[in-house]
DNA sequence: CCGAGAAGTCTTTTT
DNA sequence: GACTTCTCGG
């Protein structure tokens, strides 16, 4: 069941422990044996473990591997991720250091509008400063505890105006009483380092701590497990540096290579045997990964010798790529693998969608984990608004979007004024809609308006209380207005709208059936700090012969018979904004090594020469973690074109057809491939074409396919693309390696070239 | 004040 | 391609 080595780190009861050990090793086995072990033979009370990862994924995993193990108690322990842990300890006592109990949790895009409204106000220009930067610096200042003080005392990066847009933007969350996701973990270190009986309530409660994927922890995590494990020292992380991949989070590997120091009394455990994948999949990652500087030695070795070679599929777009999943899935299902015991994995979840329309027209059922997340849809945040002001009519975002939703004759003056009286005495917009002065400048009819939507908030404030969860999201649709918007939509839109509404209702619902479950009440309140944090709704994984699709990230931790790895292209792995940092690289190169060892037994990996990107056809040559893994471990796969190309030939891409290298792989760096490789838009082939519905010659003789034309500013190009009839015509114009541009033919001074 | 339509821009990864 | 911002007519 147990090798003697994650025999003894089950075993070990008390002091610190570090596991250390490759992918596939049982750590996280030896984690939840180990929880397991500590409440059924060692009398620990369940809630007196402290379990983190950090995925809201990877969370729900090992709770469900515990429940496999000791049964229903394991509700009673606290596993989850940082973040959830620290809410729910603040939601407790945020008061003790004088924050609001009742603060409102912001999301990115919650942030993202706060900053721009920052940007504005202090007349920064977004080309110059843009507020996503100025977000995501403060997220990474937050990760490493500094405050806005510690940046203007040069702590951390420097970035220009950055210690007074994070001052501003401190003030902005206070006044809206809100909490970003940095918020969640700083504070709560800030609140156990200053207020020593909070710590110990929680010190003495949890007598064991143990943090899974230790090696992409941050400096705040870091921080709050090193506080709360103060009293019992029984600290048990565990983590594989060459799984890092979050460090452009924050994530800090020092975190666990100095474990040892840290605390030197520690026991340390390596486990070597993997009982997950074949030598083959261990051999190609272990290839892959020892290119990387710096890695402490593990030693990796397993049973299963042999095994399935890898198979590389290179295909010619993206289509392609797609269309070869679906054959593959389908065939392994033919063997007996049921699709949810195969995965598909990318880099961006921008991939996902042309697998999915692929997916979706072949039958195969999928799940996509991650992505636009449910509750970043627009019709979702909006009802979300009105639900959020409700328990927090301070939370200007929210009041700022309900506001307009549906729209009731509040606009940007009248916002723009309330916005500056409220500002004025430090008041949020809603409490600045009852005490707008007579010089605010606001109309009678607008402040009227005002009015009626702030007691609007305050009628439904009372009545959230005397319905159920079930009818409260019905309730407010039909009591704003917004349930008559959304029906006046045109007929697909209302009705794909109306659904996540719906569906957003259903999750009240399950949310309070949950609760009670558990013994819990329910509150609006407890839906929406659950809404915040658990970005998917994924929890009903089915699992059922559904295949799922995720990023690389999401994989982590997890383990399936039958992998593919799609887009195994320079440009994507690595991604693009990473190849000119051998940081950055590494930690692509750590992510593939991620992908290929969630692998069991077969693993499949495809690269496309051409793939859409921002609407814009993108050449990519294969990885060069291809080139790393040994020949003999893969076989090579050239899948014909199944006539798609992408545009409709022209002026460009003379040369070698991609089929000469229909048996020799070309790869990242080898000269003879960049030099020869020059793609080749399968010229002719004009039957596709008509196939995919490009209005050509007959429709618009004006404009054709491959046609020269000049522009007044990108000057002479040549026709890539036609779609559209007569005045509407748009024409996408390639102007030069890099400039791709659709045009209006009305408004683009286009002129023929002769 | 509002919506439609055009132009411009671009998130890689997640809590 | 999808998303946001900008412009203009009603
Ligand atoms: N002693 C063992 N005997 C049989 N199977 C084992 C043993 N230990 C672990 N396994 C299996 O090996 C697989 C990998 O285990 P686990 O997910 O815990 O590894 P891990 O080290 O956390 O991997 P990773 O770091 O790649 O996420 C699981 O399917 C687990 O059940």
């Amino acid at each position: 069941m147990l090798n003697p080595e994650q025999q003894r780190a089950v075993e070990h009861v008390n002091g610190p422990l570090l596991i250390l050990a490759g992918a596939g090793s049982g750590k996280t086995r030896v984690l939840t044996h180990r929880m397991a072990n500590l409440v059924q033979n060692h009398n620990v009370p369940p809630n007196a473990i402290f379990a983190v990862t950090f995925t809201n994924k990877a969370a729900r995993e090992m709770r469900e591997r515990l429940t496999h193990l000791v049964g229903p108690v394991a509700r009673d322990m606290w596993v989850t991720t940082f973040h959830s842990a620290c809410l729910r300890m603040l939601r407790v006592h945020a008061g003790a250091m004088g924050y609001p109990q009742d603060f409102v949790v912001f999301d990115a895009s919650d942030q993202l509008s706060t900053m721009k409204e920052i940007c504005k106000a202090m007349n920064l220009d977004e080309k110059r400063f843009p507020p996503m930067g100025f977000v995501q610096a403060i997220s990474r200042a937050k990760d490493q505890c500094l405050t806005h003080q510690d940046i203007a005392d040069g702590k951390g990066v420097f970035m220009p105006k950055l210690a007074e847009v994070y001052e501003l933007y401190e003030k902005r969350l206070k006044e809206a009483r809100a909490f970003d996701f940095g918020d969640l973990i700083f504070r709560m270190v800030q609140i156990l380092e200053s207020k020593p009986e909070v710590a110990a309530l929680y010190q003495n409660q949890f007598q064991f701590i143990m943090v899974d994927e230790y090696q992409d922890t941050n400096h705040a995590q870091y921080r709050l497990a090193t506080i709360l494990s103060k009293a019992h020292r029984n600290l048990c992380v565990v983590g594989d540096d060459d799984q890092c991949i979050y460090r452009w989070r924050g994530a800090d590997i020092q975190n666990i290579l100095s474990f040892e120091s840290d605390y030197s009394d520690t026991q340390v455990v390596r486990l070597e045997q993997n009982y997950r994948s074949t030598t083959v999949i261990l051999d190609a990652a272990n290839a892959v990964i020892q290119h990387n500087r710096g890695r402490k030695s593990k030693k990796l070795w397993t049973e299963i010798t042999g095994g399935a070679p890898i198979t590389v599929h290179s295909v010619g777009n993206d289509l392609d790529e797609a269309g070869a999943v679906v054959r593959l899935v389908r065939e392994h299902a033919l063997e007996g693998v049921p699709y949810s015991d195969q995965a598909v994995f990318y880099r961006t979840n921008a991939q996902s969608r042309v697998l999915e329309e692929a997916l979706r027209r072949a039958g195969v059922p999928y799940v996509i984990y991650g992505g636009t997340k449910f509750y970043e849809r627009m019709e979702v945040k909006d009802v979300l608004a009105y639900l959020r002001l409700c328990v927090n009519p301070h939370d200007n975002v929210s009041f700022a979007r309900a506001v307009q939703a549906p729209s009731r004759g509040i606009g940007k003056t009248t916002m723009a004024k309330l916005q500056s009286a409220s500002m004025e005495r430090g008041l949020s917009l809603f409490e600045a809609v009852t005490q707008l002065p007579d010089d605010a400048g606001v109309t009678g009819a607008a402040r009227k308006r005002l009015a009626e939507f702030a007691s609007f908030i305050a009628h439904l404030q009372s009545q959230i209380s005397v319905l159920q969860m079930s009818e409260i999201v019905s309730y407010v649709i039909s009591a704003c207005g917004y349930e008559t918007y959304l029906r006046a939509l045109p007929p697909q839109e209302s009705r794909d709208r109306m659904a996540n509404v719906e569906e957003l209702s259903g999750a009240l619902a399950d949310y309070a059936k949950q609760s009670h479950m558990n013994d819990q009440t329910p509150t609006l309140g407890g839906f929406l700090d659950q809404a915040a944090l658990t970005s998917d709704i994924d929890s009903l994984d089915n699992g059922q012969g559904v295949l799922p699709l995720m990023t690389l990230h999401l994989a982590k931790g997890l383990e399936f018979p039958v992998v593919y790895m799609v887009g195994m292209e320079e440009g994507l792995l690595p991604h693009g904004s990473s190849i000119d940092s051998p940081d950055e690289l590494e930690e692509e190169r750590r992510l593939c090594y991620v992908g290929i060892t969630r692998t069991q037994k077969k693993l499949h990996m495809l690269n496309a020469f051409r793939r859409r990107v921002y609407g814009n056809e993108q050449y990519n040559i294969p990885s060069r973690f291809l080139k790393d893994i040994p020949k003999e471990l893969v076989e090579w796969k050239k899948v014909p074109v199944q006539a798609q190309p992408t545009f409709g030939g022209g002026a460009y891409g003379r040369g070698g057809a991609a089929s000469r290298h229909a048996n020799k792989p070309h790869w990242a760096g080898d000269d003879d491939f960049d030099q020869s490789f020059s793609p080749t838009p399968h010229v002719g082939s004009s039957r596709a074409a008509s196939d995919l519905g490009f209005s050509q010659d007959d429709s618009d003789a004006t404009w054709k396919i491959g046609m020269k034309v000049k522009h007044p500013q990108f000057g002479e190009g040549v026709i890539r693309r036609i779609e559209g009839k007569e005045d509407r015509t748009k024409l996408t114009v390639y102007f030069g390696p890099h400039v791709v541009k659709t045009l209006m033919v009305q408004y683009a001074q286009l002129t023929p070239v002769t």
